[in-house]
RNA sequence: GCGAGGGUAGCCAAGCGGCCAACGGCGGCGGACUCAAGAUCCGCUCGUGUAGACGUUCGUGGGUUCGAUUCCCUCCCCUCGCACCA
């Protein structure tokens, strides 16, 4: 390396302190509806990662562009700030959570202030203060009273050695030991608290479909999460236990109902494993509900088809889930793939009751037929398409209702452990669970205790507690919240993060919410955004806010990787944020990485990029530094209106590019423009205004990427106030004649290097770019607006086009034959014009002179060539 | 198995009815600059071709169309999510 680059630490030390001086990202209380960028908080864990750094430069590149553009923005940041691996750093370092916590804060928001990002931390949150946590447990409060809340029995897993609850990361390996003290793991069960979720299934299936803005993948995953299916719920009888319900999706194939089968826990199992050997042997034993193989055991049992009043053998298999449905299934083995699989191992009958067609019975000897179509052997419903014979047995079935089946469960928020929100509850013997009054809120976390079990069950102190209701001697819940609970509503909170009575402003909110655009990685694809979206309708219902969905656009970014791998500290492939950005800045971290990829794909991290775009802003820094040293004196010439017709080019496809945040576009383009200037630099004296016209667009261009640099040179270039405020640039042509005019110089570009090439001519002494006739422009507008059958006709109606003779035939001929194809060009003088200007690129790399020339300048047997958007060529050597 | 997204020149990767032998990058080749190297800049990079042409290409096989990399169907393969889900 011989030059050493910018001196990128002086430069963002220096606009750091000054938009910290002015306060450049505060977004007031009264500004309206502005646009609202967010990124997912992080949990604190004490050093920003490339994840973190690409997910926030995206959210902070938009923030910028909207703010530039004219926009208010919100762009604000906060702390997911409650877990377990504080707890855990907290006994590894003797020390506890809450100062552990603070200290990962402080050092990570000095990393992303050195990272540049521009977020109003007046707005800051931290989820593990009182003022934040108090309205989780007042939220919870306020679905307790719309009956959103519930607490019953749920299985945990249980360490009896440590004497505590892990959770699922908790358990190690195949043999689920204790991660700390490799005990076998046992389940439990224990006394949850739920929210209802599921009570708002419907409405989160739904709204899917019109979260136009979210990515397909994300959408169909909440869909499948969901997992709505409509069914039949019908009554089996079986002899001595009653009826027994079973929920179908297929009740068409209710004669085809060969056996019945109950799930291992199911509590009928249960009874006959009581009196029955082998039943108790099998559930005890030989269930394997994690195998692929499908185990059963015959109970001797009947249960009585409600239909045709067979009766079929009972099963208890493993293969049947008592979480899935009712744990119990009419089973179908002629039309189901694992019924069928069971009852060949088994040797229960199989048979075909659905038809792909009336007379073609299938064979479903060795495989299922489980297609939709039209019954068979079905007694009066024989002849009846699946769909309503659907539909009329389970009208005609006394038993028999339309149900729908979710596989969305209710979610359990209750966690045994310190560092979380204390879930607002006081147990009474006399009055039970007793919600803790919002006027004693918060329930502030004890002293943080280190013991082996659950620290707020050792803090007797704070345990103890009179009952709200009765007044007699009561003890707190020890449990706390999942901490998905506090990043379920916290984009609200942003909103008016200092609100005492209230957890969010509600006149502001309706105002200033939903996100308009969110971006953080797919892990959250299901868990958090799901929440949100469910807390966001309840609070819609029961709260006044005016949006039943939080984030309208969100973006799924990509990973960094290193060599296709993911960087994790176990593989050791991790790059350091820190040291790039003491390397080569923050400015040419965050470039390299919107320039690399489109945000949501996954990149390779790579150092020689890294150094290729610290050389980018080092060269364009001193393309500043060398203009405004020693201004240049050129004309206002061709070449620099083609100069200038290159920089409207490039904001126009940049702006349309971040607007869809396809930042890597948008800087493909400035760097091209850079190389434009640099080229005219280089082979002329620039044109003062219109040099520094390009130079100040790139800069502007830069600005929501590069921050700090486009600060420093938009002030190097005598602008006043911060490029922060500075107004977007803006073009002075459409897209389309851009993209006409570039194609015509390219295209003519191209063509003189090959019929150098082709033509083996070395030395090239003059090149003449000949512009077709006006007559031609005539006809081609003719052709494409013409429905006449026969063209050459039409054209020869023109006296002006008639007079040109063999040349309008022929020419009329090549119009006649691409007819569907044709396109309009630009103007004969549009054209004239753009190649002039770009005739300096030509000479540059010929080294030889080019004219522009129109037709009537010509010999006509030069013309024969020249069509409109195409010149002729004409090369002396 | 179900669902979503993909398969494009040596590699990565745009395009998503005519302007496409197909943007851009990497790698490779040649040239300019340099004492030299690096950096930078300019070309070339499917085949043939002494004036801008022609031929064969965008997973496979069909189809729609005057015309398909782009639209429809079949099959094969990859990635992700869900799944003994009744």
């Amino acid at each position: 390396m011989s030059d050493a680059g910018y001196d990128h630490a002086a430069v963002e030390r220096r606009w750091q302190e000054a938009w910290d001086d002015e306060g450049a990202y505060r977004t007031p209380d009264d500004v309206d509806d502005p646009t609202y960028v967010l990124g997912m908080y992080p949990y604190p864990s004490g050093k920003l990662h490339m994840g973190h750094v690409r997910n926030y430069t995206i959210t902070d590149a938009y923030a910028r562009y909207r703010r530039m553009t004219g926009d208010e923005v919100l762009h604000p940041m906060g702390w997911d700030a409650f877990g377990l691996p504080a707890e855990n750093a907290a006994k590894e370092r003797d020390t506890n959570p809450r100062d552990w916590t603070f200290d990962c804060i402080d050092t990570m928001r000095d990393q992303m202030e050195a990272m540049g990002f521009g977020y109003d931390w007046d707005r800051e949150i931290a989820t593990c203060t009182p003022e934040y946590y108090k309205w989780n447990q007042w939220l919870f409060s306020r679905f307790h009273d719309e009956d959103l809340v519930e607490r019953r029995d749920a299985e945990v897993n249980w360490c009896p050695e440590c004497e505590t609850v892990l959770a699922d990361e908790q358990v190690e390996g195949e043999a689920e030991l204790c991660w700390r003290c490799d005990t076998p793991v046992e389940q439990r069960e224990l006394e949850q608290w739920f929210l209802q979720i599921t009570e708002y299934a419907d409405e989160l299936l739904e709204d899917i479909d019109d979260l136009e803005g979210w990515p397909n993948s994300v959408r169909q995953m909440q869909r499948n999460w969901i997992g709505r299916q409509h069914g039949t719920e019908l009554e089996f009888a079986i002899e001595g236990h009653g009826s027994v319900e079973a929920f179908t999706t297929r009740v068409d194939t209710i004669y085809g109902a060969t056996f019945f089968a109950l799930a291992p826990d199911h509590p009928i199992s249960e009874e006959l494993a009581a009196e029955d050997d082998a039943v108790h042997e099998f559930i005890e034993h030989e269930a394997d509900p994690e195998g692929d193989e499908p185990n059963g055991v015959e109970t001797g049992l009947t249960a009585t088809n409600p239909v045709t009043g067979e009766e079929i053998p009972v099963y208890v298999a493993d293969f049947v889930l008592s979480d899935v449905g009712t744990g119990a299934l009419m089973a179908v083995p002629g039309h189901d793939d694992r019924d069928h699989a069971f009852a060949e191992k088994m040797g229960v009958d199989i048979d075909p009751v659905i038809a792909p067609s009336e007379d073609e019975v299938p064979d479903v000897s060795e495989e299922a037929f489980t297609d939709d179509g039209v019954l068979v052997n079905s007694g009066e419903y024989s002849g009846l398409d699946s769909e309503t014979a659907r539909e009329r047995l389970t009208e005609d079935i006394d038993s028999a209702e339309e149900a729908t089946q979710y596989q969305l469960r209710d979610w359990g928020i209750s966690r045994q452990r310190y560092w979380g929100t204390p879930i607002p509850v006081i147990h009474c013997d006399n009055c039970g669970p007793v919600m803790v009054p919002d006027e004693d809120l918060p329930v502030e976390l004890p002293e943080f205790i280190n013991t082996t079990g659950n620290p707020l069950d050792a803090a007797e102190e704070w345990k103890q507690t009179t009952c709200p209701d009765c007044g007699g001697e009561a003890t707190r819940e020890t449990d706390t919240m999942d901490t998905f609970v506090d990043s379920s509503w916290y984009f609200l909170r942003y909103v008016s993060p200092d609100s005492e009575d209230v957890p969010f402003d509600l006149e502001q909110a309706n105002d200033w919410m939903p996100v308009d655009q969110y971006v953080g990685g797919i892990e959250h694809a299901v868990m958090h955004l799901l929440y949100s979206r469910f807390f966001t309708k309840v609070i819609a219902d029961h709260e006044g806010l005016e949006h039943r969905e939080p984030f309208t656009n969100l973006l799924a970014q990509g990973m960094v990787q290193l060599e296709g791998e993911k960087m994790s500290k176990s593989k050791g492939n991790v790059v350091s944020p820190q040291r790039i950005v003491e390397e080569y800045g923050a400015d040419t971290a965050r470039l390299f990485m919107m320039q690399a990829a489109q945000p949501e794909r996954d990149f390779d991290w790579s150092e020689e990029g890294v150094r290729s775009t610290y050389a980018f802003l080092t060269r364009l820094q001193g393309m500043v530094e060398d203009y405004t040293a020693n201004e240049p004196d050129g004309d206002d010439d061709a070449i620099a209106s083609y100069v200038d017709a290159e920089i409207d080019a490039t904001i126009a496809i940049a702006t349309d590019e971040y607007d869809d945040l396809t930042f890597n576009k948008a800087l493909r383009e400035t760097q091209d423009l850079v190389r434009t200037l640099r080229q005219y630099v280089d082979s002329t004296e620039p044109h003062a205004d219109t040099y520094e016209r390009g130079l100040s667009a790139v800069v502007r261009l830069l600005a929501p990427v590069a921050p700090h640099l486009a600060e420093e040179l938009h002030d190097a270039l005598g602008n006043d106030g911060f490029v922060v405020d500075a107004e977007w640039p803006t073009a002075n042509v459409d897209y389309d004649y851009v993209a006409k005019r570039r194609r015509l110089v390219e295209n003519t570009r191209e063509d003189v290097r090959q019929i150098i090439d082709i033509a083996g001519i070395d030395d090239p002494q003059a090149i003449d770019v000949v512009i077709a006739p006006d007559w031609k422009y005539d006809a081609l507008e003719i052709a494409i607006e013409s429905d006449a059958p026969n063209l050459i006709g039409e054209l020869m109606g023109e006296s002006h086009i008639r007079e040109q003779g063999d040349a309008a035939a022929s020419y009329g001929q090549d119009l006649q034959a691409e007819r569907e194809a044709l396109s309009m060009t630009l103007e004969p003088d549009e054209e004239h014009a753009a190649l002039e200007s770009a005739a300096w690129l030509i000479e540059r790399e010929f080294d030889a002179p080019v004219s522009v020339v129109r037709a009537d300048a010509v010999d006509d047997s030069v013309l024969k060539n020249a069509e409109p958007g195409r010149p002729a060529i004409e090369i002396a050597d």
